[in-house]
This record gives structure tokens, C-alpha cells and sequence, in this order.
DNA sequence: GAGACTTATTTTTTT
DNA sequence: AATAAGTCTC
């Protein structure tokens, strides 16, 4: 059966469908359908008889690629399965899987995290007796990562005089230096971090030419989503991919270009047809996605850039409502705000909570946020911030996982070596680091044979310590991860340490760790699976991010919470963008070049056109910053919007007696990687029957009921400006602040 | 070597 | 405000 494309799509989305020849450019304004456009191509292709094991799609999240993949198997049936689709470091990680010998790495290589980068770093400047003021981790892996996303080597960086001056000028003259040890130290452990993948990557089709050739022959179609945002490590990789067949297609949009700062190159998608003169491109310019109102405001914002494609983004929705602008007096008031509109929206059009999303330029914003949402009983879901796998408990397992398989590892090394608590303190730590040093072994060389290099009272431990990993290794070697992973986790020491901790916390971390087992049951469960060992389990982990976890985790209607990254790609009904205030979004670190400031006005783009139906945005003239007020301007870029599409309403200033450093903090809870589920931890079960009742002549003293709280004791009425604060105590969950005016109260 | 206590630092975004 | 890192006792 063949599917008729013209009636599935509008004339420039077909086009770009049926062109499957060649290199091909699609430019897609926001909401224009490209993951349609995409997933209708791969069908044409499959329909056309190429095989799906000759198509890579690259695309820039793992959920992207999920589900796109998923869409695609609607269309054209399980052979969708075959097609390689991913992002660019989960697909060239799995090639160096399988390659990695080649150039001189174990195919069991670790990925470092940032964080494990950034120690590392911290040592290595420590071990050079350098000012760690002047060389902080995070400067100094900047600086390595972008030498890496251009793929200047350890050579050219010492080489270069441009990088050389550059580096004076900064009073950093030793950073070529750290480059180098960084890069030695991460070799001798096996390891690569996430740069790595792309540059080790490069490093190997540029030496191995019968390498390159082989996925040539490969990827005959490759297809790569979000270009905008591709680094020039990246563009090479895709550059020498096609050169053979030359059929490679990007899309992107220069308008959403937002990764800047991790070494996306716009010239990338600008200078395109360079490389490619017999291109064909392609424009997408209807939004299907957004009201009338919500495009030209979007439009209205972006002409203020001066570097971008000429495009002209329509829409033939509706007008639809005006923006609305809130004012607010703090970031608390703020919150309150937000909440209290979704509810009235909610209420008054009948919609879920899924349809709304809050979005912010930091993560920091969130709480403000939370606090609000939870003193109405609104659920809320948050995407990204402290992510499952950064948790302490998660990563001392994944510790001993990946020294299971990967004995160099390092930094795994270094975490778990004494924990739980054996005896081996840091300066046992230290000659251990120094004898590898000296004797050019690596740690875990020194480490299995410690009693060579320490005296017998002092290497004891830590020879136990080597023979507990060489055994886990030797499980890993015949179990599958699950079984592994069960048997390092109890074995360890792990499982008793944290089962013993009865605190809320303890018990929090306990939780997780099953929680992670289950995960990796979950994983060697799937029938699809090929590789269920520990290794290939590590390696998928290493590369998932939070978004990507959140949607297995589906958990009834919730608000989402995102940074305006995170929400790149999504939709939904009703968008609010908070924290519209200078120094914040813009943030304050890109208003001092006109790139950066537009790069900003981009991300401000991409906020705007996430809404279908209603756009509301909202800043505060006063906000907690490092725990301090600090008083706050509204954003320019609410000046750049045009204002016939605005409707501002103001907010009445700070009620009286409520000053902003007025704010309950309530402690969040860590009991579970998602915090909406169990944020109220209660027994009480509403009666199916409940009913709300009338609550404008409710006196202190009075008993309650409320749906999720239970049964409770009014203690004080506030009234201010039309309206009303009960301070309630629970029997179960203690003192609560609620609103009369939302909540649900049974008067007793 | 381990635990308690003090201090410095952080918030820009993510694979 | 919250965490990591450093310092100080036992």
C-alpha cells in the first residue's frame, strides 16, 4: 500500500518527503511539522525498499528519537525497529563499542560524567600545585571542551598561539597543560567523556579509512534533526558519513539555534551549501501548532536579531487570546500567581494539567514555583534539575558497576574505595596515586597489588577491596546485569549500610537503589535486547538524561516544569514563561555580546512558540537570589514583543502583611526521584463521596476534612484583600496554609 | 582514620 | 539555601 503523501501533507512538506536523493536542506519554523516532515520521509525511503539498517537518523534527545521511531512504526510496521536513530553520542558510543580498540581504548570504556570530569580536573590541578581559584574545574573543562567540539588535539592546543595568547591574556598559561594530563588521565583510565565520543569518533574514521568506509557503505541515508544546534565535531562526523552517497539531509531552524555555549556552530546550517552546492532546499513556514496571536509575537521578537534566515512564519489558527502579563511583587507572589491562574484555567475550560507547562531560563526558579503549586494541591511534574543518576546512593552503586567493568575507571575507583567505610583513608588514597605516577602503572595496577607498595597493615584492605572487584567481574562475565548488579549491590556492603540508615533520608536512598535494580531489570527484561550485560547497561545510562527518564515514569495529570532547553521540541496548551526579568532571562552572563544577547532572544523565541492556545509570562519586581532579596527589572525582551498582541495585568502590589520574606519553606522531600507522587506522605484515603462545602463563614476552632490531608483543626483565619488564609493542623501532615477560596474543605 | 564542625561557592542552559 | 570542600578534634 502506498501512501499518498500529497494528501497527508502540504505542498512544501511533500516535497522535501519525495526528495530522497542527494544532500537536502529543510529550514522549519517552529511548530511546521518537521517531525512529521521526518518520520513521513523515513517511511518513503522504507516504502521505497531501502533497507532500514542503511538509515541513521540523528536526532537531539533520546526521547526525540524514541519518538520518532515510535511514529514511524505506525506508519510502516515493526521493520522500523532496524533503523539506527539517536543522538549523536548514544549512536557514535555504541560504534566506538564496538570500535574502540582500534584506537587504543577497551571496548568496556567508561563515559565520565561532567562531574567526574570536573574532579578530575580538581585533582590534576591540585597534583600540579596550581591556584584551583584561578583554575576552577568548570573554567578549565570549558575550555577543553570547546578545544574538543573543534577537535584541536593536545598538540594543537600547545601549539597554537592563538589559544596560547588567549590563555595568557586569561592569566591561565597552564590550561594546555591540564588539557593534556586531563586527556592522559582519562586514556589510562579508559575512559572518555561525553566530548570524547564525538572526537574519538573523528580520531577513528580519519585513521582508519576502512573503518570510515564500512559505516559509509552503512548509512547510505543519513538524516540529521535540529542541525542548528550540531558542533563542528559533529558536522564532521555527518560531512564524512555522506561523502559517499551525498544523501544527507538536516533540519533545523536557525531561529532556535540555543546551543551556543556547548560549541554549536550556526554556521553549520548557514554554510551548508557549501559543502553541498547541488542542494535542494526547503522551507516550512506554516505553524500548525500556535494561534495567530502567539506566531506574531513570536515574530514580533525574533526580527530583532540581525544574523538569521530570511523566513516568514504564518499561522492559519485563530487569533486566539491575547498574552497575558502578570506583575508580581516576588518571586513567592509570582508563584502564587502562576498557580492560581493554571487552577482558574483549569476550572474554567476544563482541561488537565498536562496541558499546562511553566518554564524557566534556570533550574533554580523551580522552587518558588513548587511551593506555590503545593499549597493549591496543584501535581506537578519537573523535568531535568538534580537528575536520578546524580543522586549520591545511585552513583556509589553505578561506582562499583562500572569498576566491575571497567577496573581503571578511576574516578569509579576513587569513590567506592572506602565505601562503605574499610579502612583506607586519603592518605593511603594518595600513595596509591603516587606509586601508579611513578612507576607509570595504572591505579588499578597499584591497587590489586597494593601489598607490593605498602606496608602489610595498611594494604590489607585494600587488597580485600581489589578481590571483591575482581570477583564482581567475574560475575559480570557470565550473569546478565540484573543479576550483577543484585550481587555487587548486596555483596558490597551497599545494601546493609543504607538499609540500616532508619531516617528519612536513609530510608529515601534505600529506596532508590531497589529503585535502580528494578531499572536495570527492567533493562535485560526487554525481549528486544541484544547486549544485556552490565557493560552495554552502563553505557545506555551514561547517555539517558532526565527528560528521557520522566516518560516511563507517567504518573497521572501533571503540570510540567522545565527549563525553556529542556522544553525544546514540546508543545503544549498553555505556556507560562516565568522570571521575565533582566539579569535572569536575559540572563546576566549574555548581555555583554550581541551574539550571546541573541542567541538569548532565540531561547526567548523557542519559550514563546512552545504554546498552541495561551501564552502568559510573567516577572517580579523583587526575587531570592543566594538567599538574599535582591530587586529585580522586567526583561527587555517584554519591550521587543509588540504590545497589540499584550494584555497586561497587574497584579495588586504586596498584600498587607505579607512582606516577601514571608515564605514557608517546606523541606522537599527526597523520598523519591519524582516528587509530586509522595510529596504528602498520608495514609488518609478521601471518601469517594467527598464533598466540598461552603466555606466563607468557617471559624477557627472548627473541624475539617480535606481530600488530601485528611482531618484536621482550624487554628487561624488571616483575612486580606477579599482573601482568605486558614492555617490548619492536620492530624497527619501536620500545619498546613491554605487558601479558602481553592481549597476543598468539608466543614465537620 | 573518622566524625563534627566551619567555610566557600554557587546559578545558565545539557549530551 | 544548599552543598561541597576544608579544618579541627578525638
Amino acid at each position: 500500500m502506498a501512501l499518498d503523501y500529497h494528501a497527508l501533507l502540504n505542498p512544501s512538506q511533500a516535497a522535501a518527503v519525495l526528495q530522497t536523493e542527494g544532500p537536502c536542506m529543510i529550514i522549519a519554523g517552529a511548530g511546521s511539522g518537521k517531525t512529521r516532515v521526518l518520520t513521513y520521509r523515513i517511511a518513503h525511503l522504507l516504502e521505497q525498499g531501502v533497507d532500514p539498517f542503511n538509515i541513521l537518523a540523528l536526532t537531539f534527545t533520546n526521547k526525540a528519537a524514541k519518538e520518532m521511531r515510535a511514529r514511524i512504526e505506525k506508519v510502516v510496521g515493526p521493520a522500523a525497529k532496524n533503523l539506527w536513530m539517536g543522538t549523536f553520542h548514544s549512536v557514535f558510543a555504541k560504534i566506538l563499542r564496538s570500535e574502540a580498540d582500534k584506537i587504543g581504548y577497551p571496548r568496556s570504556f567508561t563515559i565520565y560524567d561532567t562531574q567526574d570530569s570536573k574532579t578530575l580536573i580538581g585533582q590534576i590541578v591540585k597534583e600540579l600545585e596550581l591556584d584551583d581559584k584561578l583554575y576552577k574545574a568548570s573554567t578549565v573543562l570549558g575550555r577543553i571542551s570547546a578545544a574538543k567540539n573543534k577537535l584541536v588535539s593536545v598538540q594543537q592546543y600547545l601549539n597554537d598561539p592563538v589559544i596560547r595568547q588567549d590563555d595568557e591574556a586569561a592569566m591561565r598559561p597552564k590550561i594546555g597543560v591540564l588539557y593534556q594530563q586531563y586527556a592522559a588521565r582519562c586514556f589510562k583510565a579508559g575512559a572518555m567523556d561525553f566530548d570524547d565520543l564525538l572526537f574519538q569518533t573523528n580520531v577513528l574514521f580519519r585513521d582508519h579509512a576502512d573503518i570510515l568506509n564500512k559505516y559509509q557503505n552503512k548509512f547510505r541515508f543519513v538524516m540529521v534533526d535540529e542541525y542548528q544546534d550540531t558542533n563542528y565535531s559533529q558536522y564532521l562526523i555527518t560531512r564524512k558519513l555522506a561523502a559517499k552517497e551525498r544523501n544527507i539531509c538536516v533540519v533545523g531552524d536557525d531561529a532556535q539555534s540555543i546551543y551556543a555555549f556547548r560549541g554549536a556552530d550556526i554556521s553549520n546550517i548557514l554554510n551548508f551549501e557549501k559543502d553541498y552546492p547541488e542542494l535542494n532546499v526547503f522551507k516550512l513556514e506554516q505553524n500548525y501548532r500556535s494561534t495567530k496571536n502567539i506566531v506574531w509575537a513570536a515574530n514580533s521578537v525574533i526580527k530583532n536579531n540581525q544574523a538569521q534566515l530570511r523566513k516568514d512564519v504564518f499561522s492559519d489558527n485563530e487569533d486566539g487570546n491575547l498574552i497575558e502579563l502578570i506583575k508580581a511583587a516576588s518571586d513567592n507572589e509570582e508563584g502564587k500567581l502562576i498557580a492560581q491562574s493554571i487552577y482558574e484555567d483549569k476550572m474554567n475550560q476544563h482541561l488537565s494539567y498536562d496541558n499546562f507547562a511553566i518554564l524557566y531560563r534556570t533550574n533554580a526558579q523551580s522552587r518558588a514555583m513548587e511551593e506555590a503549586l503545593r499549597k493549591l494541591n496543584i501535581r506537578y511534574k519537573i523535568v531535568g534539575g538534580l537528575s536520578f543518576y546524580q543522586r549520591k546512593e545511585i552513583k556509589d552503586l553505578v561506582a562499583y558497576l562500572r569498576l566491575t567493568v571497567n577496573p581503571n575507571d578511576e574516578q569509579a575507583l576513587r569513590r567506592v574505595i572506602n565505601y562503605p567505610k574499610r579502612g583506607i583513608g586519603d592518605t593511603t588514597i594518595s600513595k596509591l596515586i603516587n606509586s601508579a605516577e611513578e612507576a607509570n602503572h595504572t591505579i588499578w595496577e597499584v591497587v590489586s597489588n597494593a601489598e607490593q607498595f605498602l606496608p602489610a597493615r595498611v594494604s590489607n584492605p585494600v587488597v580485600g577491596f581489589a578481590e571483591k572487584i575482581k570477583s564482581y567481574t567475574a560475575v559480570a562475565a557470565k550473569e546478565d546485569a540484573f543479576e550483577a548488579a543484585k550481587f555487587i549491590a548486596k555483596n558490597s556492603g551497599m545494601i546493609e549500610e543504607l538499609y540500616a540508615d532508619k531516617s528519612i533520608e536513609g530510608l529515601s536512598r534505600y529506596e532508590n537503589i531497589q529503585e535502580l535494580l528494578n531499572g536495570i531489570k527492567e533493562y535485560v527484561d526487554d525481549h528486544e535486547r541484544e547486549d544485556k550485560s552490565l557493560g552495554a547497561f552502563l553505557q545506555d545510562i551514561a547517555l539517558v538524561t532526565d527528560s528521557d527518564l520522566k516518560d516511563a515514569a507517567q504518573e497521572g495529570e501533571a503540570v510540567t516544569m522545565m527549563t525553556i532547553h529542556s522544553a525544546k521540541g514540546l508543545e503544549f496548551r498553555n505556556v507560562y514563561i516565568v522570571g521575565m526579568e533582566e539579569n535572569l532571562f536575559p540572563s546576566q552572563m549574555m548581555i555583554t555580546s550581541r551574539a550571546d544577547l541573541e542567541e538569548e532572544r532565540r531561547l526567548f523565541y523557542v519559550a514563546i512558540t512552545r504554546a498552541e492556545k495561551k501564552l502568559t509570562l510573567s516577572y517580579a519586581t523583587s526575587r531570592y537570589q543566594w538567599g538574599n532579596l535582591r530587586s529585580c527589572e522586567k526583561s527587555r525582551f517584554l519591550d521587543e514583543i509588540d504590545p497589540q498582541y499584550i494584555n497586561a495585568k497587574f497584579a495588586p502590589g504586596p498584600a498587607v502583611g505579607e512582606s516577601p520574606f514571608q515564605h514557608v519553606f517546606e523541606r522537599r522531600s527526597n523520598l523519591v526521584a519524582t516528587p509530586p507522587r509522595k510529596t504528602v506522605a498520608t495514609n488518609y484515603v478521601a471518601p469517594a463521596d467527598f464533598q466540598p462545602s461552603d466555606t466563607s463563614n468557617l471559624q477557627a476552632g472548627q473541624r475539617v476534612e480535606h481530600p488530601k490531608f485528611g482531618f484536621g483543626k482550624v487554628t487561624t483565619l488571616e483575612k486580606q484583600q477579599g482573601t482568605v488564609k486558614a492555617i490548619i493542623q492536620f492530624e497527619e501532615v501536620g500545619e498546613k496554609t491554605l487558601l479558602l477560596s481553592f481549597a476543598k474543605l468539608r466543614v465537620l
